[in-house]
DNA sequence: TACCAGGAGAAAA
DNA sequence: TTTTCTCATGGT
């Protein structure tokens, strides 16, 4: 696979949709907590159940630790799952009060951040991940199904490959650009989201062969389904 | 009514 | 080591 594809989609996808702006969250904290919500969840759900906890007090780690189990589970709720996210949560809460906080999370060396998160119960790739790049700025790419898919569609991957394999293969046809990670994700998620099919790929992309043999574009998120 | 959705951990094979 | 099961709400 060629750099270029990839290179060649992002520009496609930003020049259809506009920067993004994402993560939605009013804080890095906020964010953690809305990685483990979304978990197999959409976002509208996640929304609810943002909105319930902070209506609890404080969205700060060292405060939503110290709900009781049944309180956290109850505003949870709407997310789904609430039962298994309670514990993940307050698990993820627990380990930053462990670390010193959100400012010294922040201090740590971005694979260290990771290893780190990912010792946390319920934090798999994805999730540390979403946390590492939206909630500290770093450059590491989110794989999620999404992502899978529309690659997939696009006949760049095959799909169902191990999770670091495709995060490497990302990485290593971009710039190491947290910007253009975060952007790049937001796209692609928002790609998913909507359902207008008018996505001519750009001039002279190396994609354009493909397209006119059948893709007519990015592939619809929903199509093939 | 049935199916699906931005995952992760535990149990079973 | 790999596969399967479980967790749960809300939208279509």
């Amino acid at each position: 696979m060629k750099a270029s594809h990839f290179a060649c989609v992002y520009h496609d996808l930003s020049a259809h949709y506009g920067p993004r702006h994402w993560w939605p969250a009013d804080s890095p904290f906020e964010v953690m907590v809305g990685a483990v919500l979304t978990q197999n969840t959409s976002w509208t759900n996640v929304e609810r159940a943002l909105q319930r906890l902070k209506g609890l007090g404080p969205l700060e780690a060292a405060y939503v630790a110290t709900l009781p189990a049944a309180v956290l589970a109850d505003a949870l709720r709407p997310a789904g799952y609430f039962n298994v996210k309670t514990a993940r949560l307050q698990a993820l809460c627990r380990w930053v009060v462990e670390q010193g906080g959100m400012e010294a999370l922040h201090g740590m060396e971005t694979s260290s951040l990771r290893a780190a998160l990912l010792s946390v119960h319920g934090v798999g790739p994805e999730t540390a991940d979403d946390i590492v790049l939206y909630a500290f700025g770093r450059s590491v790419f989110v794989i999620d199904a999404y992502t899978r898919r529309l690659f997939a569609r696009l006949g760049l991957v095959r799909g169902d490959e191990d999770y670091e394999d495709l995060r490497a293969r990302f990485e290593q046809a971009l710039p190491q650009d947290p910007l253009l990670y975060n952007e790049y994700h937001a796209l692609i998620v928002e790609h998913a989201k909507t359902t207008c099919r008018a996505r001519p790929l750009c001039a002279g992309c190396v994609l354009r062969p493909q397209c006119a043999a059948g893709l007519s574009g990015i592939p619809s998120d929903s199509d093939g389904r």
